[in-house]
DNA sequence: GGCCGCCCCTGACATTTGTCATGGCGAGTG
DNA sequence: CACTCGCCATGACAAATGTCAGGGGCGGCC
């Protein structure tokens, strides 16, 4: 037989990240090698124990997964990354994507699932929830500009056009178009709904 | 040696919830005897298995941990409930606590610690976790009279004064009358940035 | 080179907000 | 009983926001 697969845990939900532990080391051709709760300690923990595969929750403190699935394939190019999420918006997985992910999948998923899904990402191959690559599919491409996004997202804590303008270097003119011509685009009744709606699909 | 502890588990995620029955399992004196992913299935699952401890995560999609308590005070009054919680906000505890919930722990706990909670609460005594009760403490009682939460929680979609007018069957002047008066007491810079605060906090 | 889309700005306008002053009504309290 | 507090309302004014009509610059593409 050969050697068993080497995985990296990181979850901030200790209960989680546990029981995960304890399942998947069950698997026999499964050993979980390092264990972390944010996003700088699975960096941290991927470079001293070197795994074959990263199993990373979305949400996590200090950085999300996706960020650190980024670090990981520039100083790790031999290690795989699976992303695990809680409630997944279509705009993550296609970041996650961009950023050199193998899998990505909800956790809705059953353990003895996730086991399989580690071994074909292990192997090179790409898993993607069905489900949610559907979303993703549906909820299609952001119509967004850079700067609308960039904005929108400024407005996103209710800030006043003018500390947004500030923030983003623009005039407050401009900074109301962009505001307007996203509303008009998304369809949505105000700038609030406007940032509502552009999160629930993953686009700021 | 007594009877074991019968156990429900209700969480959305097959993920966590098929883990912790697994981890729970090998306690001895604990059994799961039912699993639900959903608010009413949960509450049927009780019905059907009239477990000793239900073990109810906070978020779930139908009902939420505390309106499932709830119900399960009034049909199953042996049952005692404990509410496991990814992101826990002050105000969700004391809503929970009002519902009669025995137990109130964040994610990040053990299993083996968890273990020893449902024990905890099995024997008639309350765990709270110790950080959310503090917090739930430092964040103190709301502010806000009840038609204040109200019109603030109607706000929280970004709709215009004269909708949530409409639907609070209020003058739109009285609307923004009690939104300047919660802006105020939040210390917030405008309605938005108002329901935020008060979200965090638990107080909508 | 012309066309188009994105970027950035200006100015003007209507609408929506936030804020303040003010008043009446009912319930609970000293 | 006077007092306070929450509730509901009106009216008025200032500020913020949404919308429209422009215009100039830049880069890519047929």
């Amino acid at each position: 037989m050969t050697s068993p697969v080497r995985l990296l845990l990181a979850d901030d939900e200790h209960l989680i990240r546990g029981a995960l532990a304890a399942l998947l080391g069950l698997e026999d051709d499964l050993v979980v090698v390092a264990e972390a709760a944010t996003g700088p300690e699975a960096l941290a923990m991927a470079r001293a124990h070197r795994p074959d595969v990263a199993v990373l929750d979305l949400q996590m403190p200090g950085a999300d997964g996706v960020r650190v699935a980024t670090s990981l394939r520039a100083e790790l190019p031999g290690c795989q990354v699976l992303i695990v999420t809680g409630h997944g918006r279509p705009g993550h997985l296609k970041r996650a994507l961009a950023a050199g992910v193998r899998g990505f999948v909800p956790k809705t998923v059953s353990a003895q699932r996730l086991a399989e899904i580690i071994r074909t990402v292990h192997a090179g191959n790409r898993y993607i929830d069905p489900e949610l690559a559907a979303d993703a599919i549906s909820a299609g491409d952001s119509p967004l500009t850079a700067r609308e996004a960039e904005v929108l997202e400024l407005a996103a804590d209710g800030a006043p056009v003018a500390e947004i303008a500030e923030r983003a270097a623009l005039s407050p003119g401009t900074v109301r178009n962009y505001l307007s011509s996203a509303v008009t685009k998304l369809g949505a009744e105000n700038r609030h709904a406007a940032v509502r709606l552009a999160r629930e699909r993953g686009w700021v």
